[in-house]
DNA sequence: TCCCTTATTGGCCCAAGGTCCAATACCCAC
DNA sequence: GTGGGTATTGGACCTTGGGCCAATAAGGGA
């Protein structure tokens, strides 16, 4: 499974600006999708696609932050890098504070965009190999049955079989079969790669 | 032992704006120190005291992120909020990217700077907690011998006491006399307890 | 109604971990 | 050189965990 090359998504209502970014990075050899409005960006985006967002912040209709909260909502996690002619200190805080990787404004330096924009797709692609990683961690916990899940979180807190047994109201043997089947299907050999699995998959102890 | 209750530290080279904040935040009932020149407070911070820091951006001598970097680079961290009368957007950007809490502007509106006080001193309680934990863990692994670590990295890696002992060239039962040890060091009755430990303290597999 | 999943339990046996006991050897510091 | 900390090993014994085979029972869906 070859993973599709990064690609650098604009937003900005300025089309003269819009084409002039475009070129800049397609000049430093990035893949580069120009979008006039956030609606379009917003309607057309698929979030699996690797890369980075760089976004105007004041647009009509949907202004940049409020596109950054949408995404947000939405469960996108691209990074952003705001670009802004007439920023103010308060909206590039509220930004920042909201996730975004960095904000420039216009005119903007080249290299300081491209720095930025080297650093987003770096970062998106570190996040989206941890993603996938619990994604994957996830998939193997719905596969557990609801019972094979309460013994999960009892193992992961260091319970001896018999504790166990006793709290769910069953007797040992039957927590034996859980437990073998939660490791089968956890796909571990040990209970030290079952904590750290729970661990990076958020299961607190019972 | 009893924890100090919190207080806000503020460093502006304006002796009328410190007596204003320091008005205002002991109207909050909060305790406050200020410091007219961000030399003295470097010097006189003791970074095991909670609270936060409401710091001037334009100073003579340190400026507000230099005093920053120097914090930090001391191992404070100490959440800092930047008040600034001539502030610039980039220099938004550097504090809030170097992990500021927030950043105001002059004049500044009393319950914004009250509510970000807020907010920094839970932030700073809860980081508080969370590194004595953190230091707690690192005293008992310090008091590990250097072959009762090698077993640890072992153990929480999976690993059975045959193939630790195989790895660390002895015998099975040598690697149980120092399993034990470790587990009685560390203080944890169960395998699963241990990871944990181990996982916080950033201690990575065999 | 029959099949599948889930949850349950039993017996048997072996492997692995944990806890006593005791003992040897090395190195460093007082 | 004597004492303490560290590393090592042995034996005996008990507890826990795990594998294998078999079986019952409830509930849902084809």
């Amino acid at each position: 499974m070859m993973t599709p090359s990064p690609t650098v998504f604009i937003v900005d209502d300025d089309s003269a600006v819009l084409k002039s970014l475009a070129r800049l990075l397609r000049s430093a050899r990035l893949n580069v999708m120009a979008f006039g409005s956030p609606q379009e960006f917003l309607e057309r985006h698929d979030p699996r696609a690797p890369g980075c967002l760089v976004l105007d912040l004041a647009m009509p209709g949907l202004n940049g932050l409020e596109l950054q909260a949408a995404l947000t909502v939405k469960g996108s996690a691209i990074p952003i890098i705001f670009l802004t002619g007439h920023g103010n200190i308060p909206a590039s805080v509220q930004a920042m504070k909201r996730g975004a990787l960095d904000f420039l404004t216009k005119p903007v330096n080249d290299d300081d965009l491209l720095k930025a924009v080297q650093v987003a797709i770096e970062k998106d692609r570190i996040a989206r190999i941890a993603r996938a990683e619990l994604e994957d961690i996830q998939a193997r916990l719905d596969s557990l049955t609801p019972r094979e899940r309460e013994v999960l979180t009892h193992v992961v807190s260091g319970q001896l079989n018999k504790q166990t047994a006793a709290d769910l109201g069953t007797v040992e043997k039957t927590i034996k079969v859980h437990r073998a089947r939660v490791m089968e299907k956890m796909k571990v050999h040990s209970v030290a790669e079952l904590v750290h699995l729970a661990e990076r998959a958020g299961i607190r102890a019972a």
